[in-house]
DNA sequence: GCCGCCATGTTAGCGCTCCTTACATGAGCT
DNA sequence: AGCTCATGTAAGGAGCGCTAACATGGCGGC
Protein backbone atom coordinates (compact mmCIF):
# COMPACT_ATOMS: atom_id res chain seq x y z
CA UNK A 1 0.00 0.00 0.00
CA UNK A 2 1.26 3.57 -0.51
CA UNK A 3 -0.51 5.33 2.45
CA UNK A 4 2.69 3.97 4.49
CA UNK A 5 5.09 6.20 2.30
CA UNK A 6 2.93 9.22 1.52
CA UNK A 7 4.00 11.04 4.97
CA UNK A 8 7.69 11.81 4.68
CA UNK A 9 7.34 14.98 6.33
CA UNK A 10 7.23 12.99 8.98
CA UNK A 11 10.86 12.43 9.92
CA UNK A 12 10.25 10.70 13.40
CA UNK A 13 7.99 7.93 11.78
CA UNK A 14 8.63 4.30 12.77
CA UNK A 15 6.36 2.62 10.39
CA UNK A 16 3.27 5.36 9.63
CA UNK A 17 4.44 8.22 11.13
CA UNK A 18 3.85 8.99 14.76
CA UNK A 19 0.34 7.12 14.28
CA UNK A 20 -0.80 8.31 17.95
CA UNK A 21 -1.16 12.05 17.19
CA UNK A 22 -3.17 10.91 14.26
CA UNK A 23 -5.37 8.90 16.19
CA UNK A 24 -5.76 11.61 18.60
CA UNK A 25 -7.05 13.90 15.45
CA UNK A 26 -9.35 11.43 13.87
CA UNK A 27 -11.04 10.79 17.33
CA UNK A 28 -11.35 14.20 17.30
CA UNK A 29 -12.85 14.68 14.44
CA UNK A 30 -15.13 11.87 14.80
CA UNK A 31 -16.51 13.44 18.15
CA UNK A 32 -16.76 16.59 16.51
CA UNK A 33 -19.16 15.03 13.96
CA UNK A 34 -20.79 12.38 15.80
CA UNK A 35 -20.93 13.19 19.07
CA UNK A 36 -18.86 11.58 22.06
CA UNK A 37 -20.75 8.06 21.81
CA UNK A 38 -20.60 7.97 18.39
CA UNK A 39 -16.92 7.94 17.98
CA UNK A 40 -15.52 4.40 17.71
CA UNK A 41 -11.79 3.26 18.33
CA UNK A 42 -12.52 1.16 14.64
CA UNK A 43 -13.50 4.51 12.94
CA UNK A 44 -10.59 6.21 14.18
CA UNK A 45 -7.52 3.24 13.06
CA UNK A 46 -9.43 3.49 9.80
CA UNK A 47 -8.52 6.95 9.33
CA UNK A 48 -5.93 7.10 10.48
CA UNK A 49 -5.08 3.80 7.45
CA UNK A 50 -4.24 1.37 10.10
CA UNK A 51 -5.73 -1.97 10.94
CA UNK A 52 -8.43 -1.94 13.88
CA UNK A 53 -6.31 -3.27 16.47
CA UNK A 54 -3.33 -0.75 15.90
CA UNK A 55 -4.77 1.65 18.25
CA UNK A 56 -3.93 -0.71 21.29
CA UNK A 57 -0.19 -0.25 20.89
CA UNK A 58 -0.88 3.33 21.57
CA UNK A 59 -3.74 3.69 24.14
CA UNK A 60 -4.51 0.45 26.33
CA UNK A 61 -8.50 0.90 25.40
CA UNK A 62 -10.85 3.04 24.21
CA UNK A 63 -11.49 5.37 26.83
CA UNK A 64 -7.57 5.93 27.67
CA UNK A 65 -8.17 7.57 23.80
CA UNK A 66 -10.58 9.65 25.33
CA UNK A 67 -8.76 10.92 28.25
CA UNK A 68 -5.78 11.74 26.29
CA UNK A 69 -8.69 13.95 24.40
CA UNK A 70 -9.71 15.89 27.13
CA UNK A 71 -6.23 16.48 29.13
CA UNK A 72 -5.33 17.74 25.28
CA UNK A 73 -8.35 19.52 25.58
CA UNK A 74 -8.33 20.99 29.07
CA UNK A 75 -4.30 22.24 27.98
CA UNK A 76 -6.03 23.85 24.71
CA UNK A 77 -8.65 25.47 26.99
CA UNK A 78 -6.23 26.55 29.84
CA UNK A 79 -4.36 28.72 27.02
CA UNK A 80 -7.33 30.27 25.32
CA UNK A 81 -8.50 31.63 28.92
CA UNK A 82 -4.94 32.66 29.63
CA UNK A 83 -4.55 34.30 26.40
CA UNK A 84 -8.17 36.01 26.94
CA UNK A 85 -7.66 36.86 30.59
CA UNK A 86 -4.13 38.89 29.43
CA UNK A 87 -3.38 39.29 32.95
CA UNK A 88 -6.50 41.47 33.89
CA UNK A 89 -5.75 43.67 31.09
CA UNK A 90 -6.72 46.87 30.46
CA UNK A 91 -8.72 46.20 33.57
CA UNK A 92 -10.39 43.11 35.02
CA UNK A 93 -14.16 43.56 34.52
CA UNK A 94 -13.00 44.04 30.69
CA UNK A 95 -10.37 41.08 30.75
CA UNK A 96 -13.15 39.12 32.73
CA UNK A 97 -16.02 39.90 30.05
CA UNK A 98 -13.53 39.04 27.34
CA UNK A 99 -12.78 35.40 29.62
CA UNK A 100 -16.42 34.67 29.23
CA UNK A 101 -16.33 35.34 25.31
CA UNK A 102 -13.53 33.11 25.30
CA UNK A 103 -15.33 30.20 27.61
CA UNK A 104 -18.23 29.68 25.29
CA UNK A 105 -15.95 30.28 21.58
CA UNK A 106 -14.04 27.81 22.97
CA UNK A 107 -17.35 25.15 23.65
CA UNK A 108 -18.97 26.34 20.26
CA UNK A 109 -15.76 25.81 17.76
CA UNK A 110 -14.06 23.14 19.73
CA UNK A 111 -17.31 20.80 20.18
CA UNK A 112 -15.02 17.73 20.02
CA UNK A 113 -12.60 18.95 23.20
CA UNK A 114 -15.54 20.07 25.19
CA UNK A 115 -17.03 17.16 24.48
CA UNK A 116 -14.47 15.11 25.83
CA UNK A 117 -13.69 17.21 28.44
CA UNK A 118 -17.41 17.51 30.08
CA UNK A 119 -20.06 15.33 28.41
CA UNK A 120 -17.88 12.19 27.88
CA UNK A 121 -18.00 10.74 30.82
CA UNK A 122 -14.17 10.57 31.75
CA UNK A 123 -13.45 10.52 35.14
CA UNK A 124 -10.52 12.70 35.86
CA UNK A 125 -8.90 10.18 37.81
CA UNK A 126 -8.34 8.82 34.22
CA UNK A 127 -4.70 9.92 34.23
CA UNK A 128 -2.58 12.57 36.47
CA UNK A 129 -2.18 14.13 33.30
CA UNK A 130 -5.67 14.96 33.00
CA UNK A 131 -6.15 15.91 36.59
CA UNK A 132 -3.23 18.37 36.07
CA UNK A 133 -4.17 19.79 33.35
CA UNK A 134 -7.71 20.20 34.43
CA UNK A 135 -6.71 22.48 38.22
CA UNK A 136 -4.77 24.55 35.62
CA UNK A 137 -7.63 25.48 33.56
CA UNK A 138 -9.44 25.93 36.75
CA UNK A 139 -6.74 28.24 38.53
CA UNK A 140 -6.95 30.39 35.45
CA UNK A 141 -10.67 31.04 36.17
CA UNK A 142 -9.78 31.90 39.88
CA UNK A 143 -7.21 33.96 39.20
CA UNK A 144 -9.63 36.04 37.22
CA UNK A 145 -12.53 35.98 40.22
CA UNK A 146 -8.94 36.56 42.70
CA UNK A 147 -8.90 39.80 40.68
CA UNK A 148 -11.92 41.00 40.47
CA UNK A 149 -12.46 40.58 44.58
CA UNK A 150 -8.98 42.46 44.57
CA UNK A 151 -10.84 45.91 43.70
CA UNK A 152 -13.61 45.62 47.15
CA UNK A 153 -12.82 46.17 50.05
CA UNK A 154 -11.59 43.47 52.72
CA UNK A 155 -14.99 42.71 54.66
CA UNK A 156 -17.26 42.70 51.40
CA UNK A 157 -14.68 39.73 49.48
CA UNK A 158 -16.62 36.67 48.58
CA UNK A 159 -14.20 33.64 49.03
CA UNK A 160 -12.50 33.28 45.52
CA UNK A 161 -12.52 29.75 45.07
CA UNK A 162 -16.54 29.77 45.58
CA UNK A 163 -16.55 32.75 42.91
CA UNK A 164 -14.78 31.04 40.38
CA UNK A 165 -17.09 27.96 40.66
CA UNK A 166 -19.56 30.53 40.13
CA UNK A 167 -18.02 31.39 37.04
CA UNK A 168 -17.61 28.01 36.00
CA UNK A 169 -20.85 26.70 36.90
CA UNK A 170 -22.66 29.28 34.60
CA UNK A 171 -20.14 29.41 32.39
CA UNK A 172 -20.64 25.79 31.86
CA UNK A 173 -24.45 25.19 32.56
CA UNK A 174 -25.01 27.95 29.19
CA UNK A 175 -22.32 25.88 27.05
CA UNK A 176 -23.73 22.47 28.00
CA UNK A 177 -27.73 23.91 27.41
CA UNK A 178 -27.57 26.80 25.13
CA UNK A 179 -24.29 26.60 23.31
CA UNK A 180 -24.51 24.16 20.35
CA UNK A 181 -24.41 25.38 16.82
CA UNK A 182 -27.49 22.34 16.12
CA UNK A 183 -30.48 22.61 16.42
CA UNK A 184 -31.51 20.30 18.57
CA UNK A 185 -32.16 22.30 21.71
CA UNK A 186 -34.31 25.61 22.41
CA UNK A 187 -33.80 28.34 20.80
CA UNK A 188 -33.03 31.79 22.43
CA UNK A 189 -34.05 35.30 22.58
CA UNK A 190 -30.54 36.27 22.73
CA UNK A 191 -27.18 34.58 21.66
CA UNK A 192 -25.52 32.51 24.40
CA UNK A 193 -22.07 35.18 24.53
CA UNK A 194 -24.91 37.67 25.70
CA UNK A 195 -26.75 35.22 28.19
CA UNK A 196 -23.66 34.64 29.78
CA UNK A 197 -22.11 38.73 29.97
CA UNK A 198 -26.04 39.60 31.22
CA UNK A 199 -25.96 36.77 33.45
CA UNK A 200 -22.22 37.81 35.16
CA UNK A 201 -22.36 41.35 34.93
CA UNK A 202 -25.77 41.11 37.40
CA UNK A 203 -23.88 38.65 39.43
CA UNK A 204 -20.98 40.60 39.65
CA UNK A 205 -23.40 43.75 40.32
CA UNK A 206 -24.61 41.35 43.27
CA UNK A 207 -21.28 41.29 44.70
CA UNK A 208 -20.31 45.14 44.51
CA UNK A 209 -18.47 44.94 41.14
CA UNK A 210 -20.14 46.94 38.81
CA UNK A 211 -20.42 50.22 37.33
CA UNK A 212 -21.78 51.62 40.30
CA UNK A 213 -21.10 49.79 43.63
CA UNK A 214 -23.92 49.99 45.49
CA UNK A 215 -26.56 52.49 43.96
CA UNK A 216 -27.97 51.38 40.77
CA UNK A 217 -28.81 54.01 38.55
CA UNK A 218 -32.64 55.05 38.93
CA UNK A 219 -33.31 56.49 35.32
CA UNK B 1 -41.31 -20.22 33.22
CA UNK B 2 -43.12 -18.32 36.31
CA UNK B 3 -43.01 -15.15 35.75
CA UNK B 4 -45.18 -14.39 33.31
CA UNK B 5 -47.91 -15.11 35.39
CA UNK B 6 -46.75 -13.43 38.65
CA UNK B 7 -48.13 -10.04 37.77
CA UNK B 8 -51.51 -10.77 37.92
CA UNK B 9 -52.07 -7.45 39.12
CA UNK B 10 -52.22 -6.04 35.61
CA UNK B 11 -55.14 -6.73 34.11
CA UNK B 12 -54.21 -5.58 30.52
CA UNK B 13 -50.99 -7.59 30.02
CA UNK B 14 -50.63 -9.24 27.07
CA UNK B 15 -47.72 -12.01 27.30
CA UNK B 16 -45.29 -10.52 29.96
CA UNK B 17 -47.65 -8.28 31.47
CA UNK B 18 -47.11 -4.56 30.39
CA UNK B 19 -42.89 -4.92 29.11
CA UNK B 20 -42.62 -1.51 28.15
CA UNK B 21 -42.92 0.25 31.37
CA UNK B 22 -40.46 -3.06 33.03
CA UNK B 23 -38.55 -1.92 30.01
CA UNK B 24 -38.48 1.71 30.72
CA UNK B 25 -37.48 0.93 34.80
CA UNK B 26 -34.68 -1.36 33.67
CA UNK B 27 -33.37 1.61 31.80
CA UNK B 28 -33.48 4.23 34.50
CA UNK B 29 -31.45 1.39 36.32
CA UNK B 30 -28.66 0.85 34.05
CA UNK B 31 -28.52 4.27 33.38
CA UNK B 32 -27.78 4.85 37.29
CA UNK B 33 -25.67 2.28 37.48
CA UNK B 34 -23.31 2.88 33.83
CA UNK B 35 -24.13 6.07 32.78
CA UNK B 36 -26.00 6.42 29.66
CA UNK B 37 -23.73 5.20 27.33
CA UNK B 38 -23.35 1.77 29.59
CA UNK B 39 -27.03 1.38 28.96
CA UNK B 40 -27.89 -1.60 26.59
CA UNK B 41 -31.24 -2.45 24.90
CA UNK B 42 -29.60 -6.28 24.92
CA UNK B 43 -29.00 -5.77 28.61
CA UNK B 44 -32.50 -4.19 29.80
CA UNK B 45 -33.87 -6.76 27.76
CA UNK B 46 -32.42 -9.64 30.11
CA UNK B 47 -33.38 -7.60 32.85
CA UNK B 48 -37.11 -7.44 32.33
CA UNK B 49 -37.19 -11.07 31.52
CA UNK B 50 -37.34 -11.63 27.41
CA UNK B 51 -35.52 -12.25 24.73
CA UNK B 52 -32.41 -9.26 23.52
CA UNK B 53 -35.79 -8.87 20.25
CA UNK B 54 -39.13 -8.06 22.39
CA UNK B 55 -38.32 -4.21 22.97
CA UNK B 56 -38.26 -3.42 19.08
CA UNK B 57 -41.79 -4.40 19.43
CA UNK B 58 -42.16 -1.23 21.93
CA UNK B 59 -39.79 1.10 20.67
CA UNK B 60 -38.80 1.96 17.24
CA UNK B 61 -34.85 1.60 18.60
CA UNK B 62 -32.83 2.25 21.29
CA UNK B 63 -33.23 6.29 21.07
CA UNK B 64 -36.75 6.12 21.22
CA UNK B 65 -36.12 3.86 24.75
CA UNK B 66 -33.78 6.75 25.63
CA UNK B 67 -36.01 9.99 24.58
CA UNK B 68 -38.97 8.37 25.99
CA UNK B 69 -36.84 8.01 29.39
CA UNK B 70 -36.04 11.74 29.22
CA UNK B 71 -39.42 12.86 28.53
CA UNK B 72 -40.76 11.18 31.58
CA UNK B 73 -37.90 12.28 33.44
CA UNK B 74 -38.88 15.95 32.16
CA UNK B 75 -42.77 15.32 33.48
CA UNK B 76 -41.00 14.09 36.95
CA UNK B 77 -38.84 17.21 37.24
CA UNK B 78 -41.69 19.29 36.60
CA UNK B 79 -44.08 17.71 39.42
CA UNK B 80 -40.46 18.16 42.02
CA UNK B 81 -40.15 21.73 40.93
CA UNK B 82 -43.86 23.17 40.79
CA UNK B 83 -44.36 20.69 44.24
CA UNK B 84 -41.00 23.00 45.61
CA UNK B 85 -42.51 25.81 44.02
CA UNK B 86 -45.01 25.80 46.02
CA UNK B 87 -47.06 28.73 44.27
CA UNK B 88 -44.55 31.06 45.88
CA UNK B 89 -45.59 30.65 49.44
CA UNK B 90 -44.61 31.66 51.67
CA UNK B 91 -42.83 34.35 50.22
CA UNK B 92 -41.40 34.16 46.09
CA UNK B 93 -37.57 34.47 48.17
CA UNK B 94 -38.36 31.28 50.71
CA UNK B 95 -40.08 29.30 47.74
CA UNK B 96 -37.37 30.10 45.23
CA UNK B 97 -34.58 28.26 47.44
CA UNK B 98 -36.25 26.08 48.00
CA UNK B 99 -36.55 25.21 44.26
CA UNK B 100 -33.00 25.91 43.59
CA UNK B 101 -32.65 22.64 46.42
CA UNK B 102 -35.22 20.86 44.75
CA UNK B 103 -33.50 21.18 41.61
CA UNK B 104 -29.85 19.70 42.70
CA UNK B 105 -31.74 17.02 44.88
CA UNK B 106 -33.68 15.93 41.48
CA UNK B 107 -30.16 15.84 39.86
CA UNK B 108 -28.44 13.92 42.70
CA UNK B 109 -31.73 11.30 43.52
CA UNK B 110 -32.33 10.51 39.99
CA UNK B 111 -29.39 10.46 38.14
CA UNK B 112 -31.02 8.49 35.20
CA UNK B 113 -33.37 10.65 34.65
CA UNK B 114 -31.27 13.65 34.58
CA UNK B 115 -28.79 12.07 32.31
CA UNK B 116 -31.19 10.68 30.02
CA UNK B 117 -32.85 14.57 30.40
CA UNK B 118 -29.41 16.24 29.61
CA UNK B 119 -26.73 14.24 29.03
CA UNK B 120 -27.43 11.52 26.90
CA UNK B 121 -27.46 14.12 23.50
CA UNK B 122 -31.39 12.64 23.07
CA UNK B 123 -32.76 15.44 20.91
CA UNK B 124 -35.76 17.60 22.05
CA UNK B 125 -36.99 16.90 18.57
CA UNK B 126 -37.13 13.47 19.49
CA UNK B 127 -40.59 13.29 20.01
CA UNK B 128 -43.43 15.79 20.74
CA UNK B 129 -43.81 14.62 24.32
CA UNK B 130 -40.24 15.33 25.01
CA UNK B 131 -40.34 18.63 23.98
CA UNK B 132 -43.76 19.25 25.77
CA UNK B 133 -42.58 18.22 29.16
CA UNK B 134 -39.23 19.97 28.62
CA UNK B 135 -41.10 22.95 27.74
CA UNK B 136 -43.51 22.33 30.68
CA UNK B 137 -40.48 21.65 32.96
CA UNK B 138 -39.20 25.02 32.09
CA UNK B 139 -42.08 27.27 32.22
CA UNK B 140 -41.78 26.30 35.91
CA UNK B 141 -38.46 28.20 36.44
CA UNK B 142 -39.86 30.84 33.79
CA UNK B 143 -43.06 31.72 36.40
CA UNK B 144 -40.71 31.18 39.61
CA UNK B 145 -38.52 33.95 37.68
CA UNK B 146 -41.80 36.07 37.11
CA UNK B 147 -42.67 36.08 40.51
CA UNK B 148 -39.82 37.51 41.80
CA UNK B 149 -39.37 39.78 39.03
CA UNK B 150 -42.86 41.34 40.51
CA UNK B 151 -41.43 42.73 43.23
CA UNK B 152 -39.35 45.26 41.72
CA UNK B 153 -40.69 48.33 40.22
CA UNK B 154 -41.44 48.59 36.39
CA UNK B 155 -38.48 49.87 35.38
CA UNK B 156 -35.82 47.29 36.86
CA UNK B 157 -37.63 44.29 35.60
CA UNK B 158 -35.10 42.61 33.77
CA UNK B 159 -36.84 39.73 31.01
CA UNK B 160 -38.48 36.62 32.59
CA UNK B 161 -37.09 34.94 30.17
CA UNK B 162 -33.54 35.63 30.49
CA UNK B 163 -33.73 35.56 34.27
CA UNK B 164 -35.49 32.21 34.04
CA UNK B 165 -32.33 31.15 31.36
CA UNK B 166 -29.72 32.29 34.23
CA UNK B 167 -31.22 30.03 36.55
CA UNK B 168 -31.19 26.76 34.63
CA UNK B 169 -28.13 27.58 33.55
CA UNK B 170 -26.44 27.93 36.86
CA UNK B 171 -28.30 25.06 38.67
CA UNK B 172 -27.16 22.99 35.30
CA UNK B 173 -23.94 24.03 35.74
CA UNK B 174 -23.31 23.04 39.58
CA UNK B 175 -25.85 19.85 38.93
CA UNK B 176 -23.46 18.62 36.16
CA UNK B 177 -20.11 19.71 37.01
CA UNK B 178 -20.39 19.17 41.58
CA UNK B 179 -23.56 17.45 41.87
CA UNK B 180 -22.58 13.89 41.27
CA UNK B 181 -22.51 11.77 44.25
CA UNK B 182 -19.35 9.70 42.90
CA UNK B 183 -16.01 10.58 43.01
CA UNK B 184 -14.79 11.18 39.54
CA UNK B 185 -15.22 14.79 40.37
CA UNK B 186 -13.49 17.89 42.23
CA UNK B 187 -13.99 18.16 46.10
CA UNK B 188 -15.72 21.05 46.87
CA UNK B 189 -15.46 22.86 49.84
CA UNK B 190 -19.23 23.45 50.50
CA UNK B 191 -21.78 21.35 49.11
CA UNK B 192 -23.39 21.83 45.91
CA UNK B 193 -26.85 22.82 47.81
CA UNK B 194 -25.29 25.45 49.36
CA UNK B 195 -22.65 26.72 46.38
CA UNK B 196 -26.28 27.07 43.98
CA UNK B 197 -28.04 28.99 46.96
CA UNK B 198 -25.00 31.37 47.66
CA UNK B 199 -24.51 31.54 43.84
CA UNK B 200 -28.22 33.09 43.52
CA UNK B 201 -27.88 35.32 46.71
CA UNK B 202 -25.76 36.97 44.94
CA UNK B 203 -27.74 36.63 41.60
CA UNK B 204 -30.55 38.07 43.22
CA UNK B 205 -28.88 40.33 44.74
CA UNK B 206 -27.32 42.06 41.89
CA UNK B 207 -31.26 42.24 40.74
CA UNK B 208 -32.41 44.41 43.41
CA UNK B 209 -34.37 41.66 44.87
CA UNK B 210 -32.81 40.62 48.50
CA UNK B 211 -32.98 40.71 52.26
CA UNK B 212 -31.56 44.54 51.87
CA UNK B 213 -31.50 45.97 48.64
CA UNK B 214 -27.96 47.50 48.70
CA UNK B 215 -26.08 45.61 50.43
CA UNK B 216 -24.49 42.41 49.92
CA UNK B 217 -24.89 39.32 52.66
CA UNK B 218 -21.70 39.96 54.49
CA UNK B 219 -22.58 37.70 57.60
C1' DG C 1 -68.57 -21.04 22.06
C1' DC C 2 -65.54 -21.19 18.18
C1' DC C 3 -62.26 -18.96 14.95
C1' DG C 4 -59.28 -15.89 12.82
C1' DC C 5 -56.51 -11.71 13.47
C1' DC C 6 -52.98 -9.26 15.13
C1' DA C 7 -50.29 -7.66 19.01
C1' DT C 8 -46.65 -9.56 21.38
C1' DG C 9 -43.09 -12.58 21.97
C1' DT C 10 -39.35 -16.09 20.11
C1' DT C 11 -35.23 -17.89 17.44
C1' DA C 12 -31.72 -17.12 13.95
C1' DG C 13 -28.62 -14.32 11.90
C1' DC C 14 -25.94 -10.20 9.74
C1' DG C 15 -22.72 -6.67 10.42
C1' DC C 16 -20.44 -4.08 13.50
C1' DT C 17 -17.37 -2.87 17.61
C1' DC C 18 -14.11 -3.76 21.53
C1' DC C 19 -10.46 -6.16 22.81
C1' DT C 20 -7.02 -10.21 23.00
C1' DT C 21 -3.61 -13.34 21.24
C1' DA C 22 -0.25 -14.76 18.05
C1' DC C 23 2.58 -13.47 14.30
C1' DA C 24 5.32 -10.23 10.97
C1' DT C 25 8.36 -6.33 9.92
C1' DG C 26 11.51 -2.84 9.95
C1' DA C 27 14.32 1.02 12.66
C1' DG C 28 18.14 1.69 15.20
C1' DC C 29 21.92 0.10 18.17
C1' DT C 30 26.14 -2.46 18.59
C1' DA D 1 25.46 -7.38 9.35
C1' DG D 2 22.55 -9.04 12.81
C1' DC D 3 19.72 -8.60 17.05
C1' DT D 4 15.97 -6.67 19.40
C1' DC D 5 12.05 -4.51 20.41
C1' DA D 6 8.64 -1.17 19.24
C1' DT D 7 5.16 -1.03 15.98
C1' DG D 8 2.30 -2.95 12.89
C1' DT D 9 -1.07 -7.06 10.93
C1' DA D 10 -4.23 -11.17 10.95
C1' DA D 11 -7.57 -13.86 13.16
C1' DG D 12 -11.02 -14.61 16.39
C1' DG D 13 -14.27 -14.43 20.63
C1' DA D 14 -17.86 -12.01 22.99
C1' DG D 15 -21.45 -8.67 22.87
C1' DC D 16 -24.66 -5.39 20.81
C1' DG D 17 -28.06 -3.08 17.45
C1' DC D 18 -31.20 -4.32 14.49
C1' DT D 19 -33.98 -7.29 11.00
C1' DA D 20 -36.54 -11.23 9.25
C1' DA D 21 -39.20 -15.16 9.79
C1' DC D 22 -41.75 -17.87 12.87
C1' DA D 23 -44.72 -19.01 17.23
C1' DT D 24 -48.39 -17.93 20.64
C1' DG D 25 -52.23 -16.39 22.85
C1' DG D 26 -55.94 -12.55 23.94
C1' DC D 27 -59.67 -10.46 21.91
C1' DG D 28 -63.48 -9.23 18.75
C1' DG D 29 -66.72 -11.02 15.23
C1' DC D 30 -69.69 -14.52 14.12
Amino acid sequence: MSWKRDRPEHPRGYHHGNLKEELVRAALGLIGEKGPNGFTFAEAARLAGVSPAAPYRHFRDRDELLADVAARGFQAFEATLVRAWDQGRPDPETAFHRLGRAYLAFAHDEPAYYSAMFEAGVSLDASPELRASADRAFAGLRQAAEALIAGLPQNKRPPALMMALHIWAMSHGIAALFGRADGGRRPLPMSAAELLEAGMLIYLQGLGIGPETASPPAG
